[in-house]
DNA sequence: ACCATTTTATGATCATGCTCATATTGACGA
DNA sequence: TCGTCAATATGAGCATGATCATAAAATGGT
């Protein structure tokens, strides 16, 4: 039992190995699973004993990437951040951690983003607790500069905010991507204000 | 020449008929091209000289609403409304418009979304006209309010948010639908909030 | 009316994601 | 060591989006 448990891993790295450098080298509409399995030196057919469908394979390469991204920023900052800047800095630094994915993933996720569409390729667990952890920074980030405010508001916002980026970042050449940075920078500012307006107005509208 | 135009016309009215009867009916990838093609009466590859891709050939229905949604609030609007109203009703209304489309709408775009499945299916003109004449909307809304701000920060903050509720209200089933408007409004509240702030205070950041 | 040329239609064919009946392998009891 | 059985691998085969050589039709000049 054991060696072939061993073995079953080896082959599903090899597999992984494989996909990834295809992937990245060709696109992922490109490259085919029957070149994938050849490259991992299985038959094609054995593929799909490992991964449901080549959607599902790469969002398995994704996945990673997408368990520790929402933290990056957390153990990137210094500390002193304004909110503005921390919230730029939670935002840019999941961006530059899909960067290298960016490739192909704008292939597999049709331009529409990772978290979407893991909820489409039936990952709705792996989407949510993407998101979940992505609030959590959010709210622990918000919570620090002292901002209270309707949380599911604040956070349904932010996020939508966040889908969006992602969405034309994923999108554009990279003159666009500064273009877009830049955006993101002053409408943070935006969000940052009302945010801070609403807390210190505090129980105009929570009543109703 | 006269003729043989109009019957393309014809033939081309006629694939349009079929494909939407069927994605409509089957979903868009429970619905064959072969089967779409007998409905209209035509071989297989002629439809391909019709359009480009399966692709295409949906994009195409939606087209025509695409042309319009944007507009469509200008014209229900009774006048009164507040500018939390106005836009709300303004991106309601799009929605409202595609809400027919969404049952294949999900499967051809993936989830994300119109504008941005035509930037993908290369055609970026139409994505550029929805966006502009939306945006042009929501200026003209802006300054029916006389709120004036660095427009482009808030364009582009204001159309993030409208992709990034596109993808929620495509996504979930009926009863999440009125969570996301629910928060759409309250999302708005805070938008308009930074927006009005920024007006009152004229110059303090503008400088740099 | 007739031929030449361009335009359009056709369906056999291809490429590819995925399935499935069959073959192979490996674990374990006797 | 052998036999049995479950787990796994295999690749021919399927469905379908898309292509392309060929056929049919339309157009235009004379």
């Amino acid at each position: 039992m054991r060696i072939t448990a061993e073995a079953k891993q080896e082959t599903r790295r090899r597999i992984l190995v494989s996909a990834r450098k295809l992937f990245v080298k060709n696109g992922f509409d490109q490259a085919t699973t029957r070149q994938v399995a050849a490259a991992a030196g299985i038959a094609t057919g054995t593929l799909f004993n490992y991964f449901p469908s080549k959607e599902a394979l790469a969002m398995s390469l994704l996945s990673e990437a997408l368990e520790t991204a929402p933290k990056d920023h957390l153990a990137r900052r210094r500390g002193h951040e304004s909110l503005e800047e921390d919230l730029f800095g939670h935002i840019a630094a999941g961006l530059r951690r899909l960067a290298p994915f960016r490739s192909f993933a704008a292939d597999v996720l049709d331009v529409t983003m990772t978290p979407l569409a893991m909820l489409r390729d039936g990952e709705p667990d792996a989407a949510a607790r993407f998101r979940g952890r992505h609030l959590e920074v959010v709210g622990e980030l918000l919570a620090d500069h002292g901002v209270r405010t309707p949380s599911n508001v604040a956070m349904h916002l932010y996020w939508t905010l966040y889908l969006g980026v992602l969405a034309f970042w994923s999108r554009d050449g990279s003159p666009k991507q500064e273009e877009t940075l830049a955006l993101l920078d002053q409408s943070l500012r935006l969000f940052v204000g009302a945010l801070k307006e609403k807390s210190h107005a505090p129980d105009h509208r929570r009543a109703r």
